[in-house]
DNA sequence: CGGGAGGTTGAGAGGCCTCAACTCTTGTGG
DNA sequence: CCACAAGAGTTGAGGCCTCTCAACCTCCCG
């Protein structure tokens, strides 16, 4: 990988032309890399940003904490994901980002960002679609959590991230990194950490996956995709 | 209400200036306002559509209806949102809409109306606000329904429901239509009809809300948003 | 070698589900 | 104007999924 919007091109490019003069504009307001150690706050919650965050490699997540104290994840992001794009038009972050893993993030101003999507059709295109893009995501979420049990959502999780993880040449094979601890799972699939390991020992046992030391494979493809539901067609559009 | 835009102006300028010549231009490619009754599918799964659905009058919800037959419900709307204004940007519906109640809409088709955002900055942001906010939303629906009890996400999305129809000026004092059977709610919050209906009865013995002949009336603002960790943040922006 | 984070296990409780029947409301046709 | 049908709402009972509490294990690192 050369440049920090790499991934992100790659992504966009199975189904947009995306003109090396735009690609190098957005290159252009980027800003140098920057590192953040697994567990770091990102971005606070109710915090203002006046900058878009870009994942350049590692895993960071969406964390919206209650008054109560439960945690909840509304999204999981890879390296090519914008994290916030949504600043750009939100006064307030609805929620923090946390880096789940160590993160090299690269952000954009949003002045040059908005400069950017005004001079280049082809980028004023293209953030409407990855916000539609996320939005199709939350979408998913909601039926995985409303109306899947806990072992489908679970697999649901893996097909989608397997998938997301490809289409940034992230996956290899039918393996991909998952640095994300039980309690951390817990809070993305709305369960308790228990459940969550019980869960995860269920499919183990099954032969759908193996999921050790960060790295999940996929074992079963077809049995995992059907527990889960999984069709893909809400991440290609 | 003069005009099909006027429930959209009306919340957009709440926190930002529309000039008149913009809100001129959006309302001259806006189509003549359409009817659906009750139950009727405005818009089928997989659909690609090549128009914009903007909602005058009445309720609609977006389903998703897996596999299995379970159907969930992503989204409610009312008068002034857009239903699908991402299919300017997602080749496919990932889900149907479907009127929940007599609905009027009106349509802009997607040449005219990416047309209208690029040559008037106040709709690219306003475009760009309405696509951000509908995934806020969204997100605050992942938390109901994944760290929240079936009773407070009742409360929840009555209070959300009333502020948004108040943001338009469809509530008087306490009470908004909900023109929801309780098996749309039920699909709504992800639990069974049963289910649904045991919270519900349980949120009127305590004497939160009156529920009657599709009109909710909150009786104690106070508890039902404590109930609900209800914070309106998400909304404003 | 000790400490801590992450993972695992067991047992009892509770929220929510399914199945099934029954009641109430609404609207339609005779 | 009444009778009936269909849809919507309600109730009961039993069972499963998931939760909480609490302990214990395992691995890694200093």
């Amino acid at each position: 990988m050369h440049s920090s919007i790499d991934r992100l091109l790659r992504k966009l490019r199975l189904r947009w032309e995306i003109p090396p003069d735009a690609a190098a504009a957005l290159e252009s307001v980027m800003q140098p890399p920057r590192r953040y150690a697994r567990g770091e706050e990102m971005i606070a919650q109710f915090a203002k940003p006046n900058e878009s965050t870009l994942m350049v490699a590692g895993v960071a997540g969406r964390l919206v904490t209650l008054e109560d104290g439960a945690e909840q994840v509304t999204a999981l992001h890879i390296a090519g994901d914008f994290v916030d794009l949504h600043s750009l038009y939100l006064r307030r972050q609805d929620h923090s980002v946390v880096a789940l893993d160590d993160c090299v993030v690269a952000t954009a101003p949003h002045g040059p960002l908005a400069e950017v999507a005004t001079n280049y059709p082809a980028w004023a295109l293209a953030f409407g679609y990855l916000l539609a893009w996320d939005a199709a995501v939350h979408r998913r979420w909601i039926v995985m959590l409303g109306r899947q049990t806990a072992r489908a959502a679970f697999a649901h999780l893996i097909c989608e991230l397997w998938t997301r993880n490809r289409d940034v040449g992230l996956a290899e094979g039918p393996a991909f990194d998952l640095p994300l601890t039980q309690v951390e799972l817990a809070n993305v699939l709305g369960l308790s950490t228990v459940h969550a390991n019980r869960v995860v020992q269920s499919l183990r046992a099954e032969g759908l996956i193996r999921w050790r030391s960060a790295r999940v494979e996929i074992l079963d493809w077809d049995r995992l995709a059907a527990l889960a539901q999984f069709d893909t067609a809400y991440l290609q559009h």
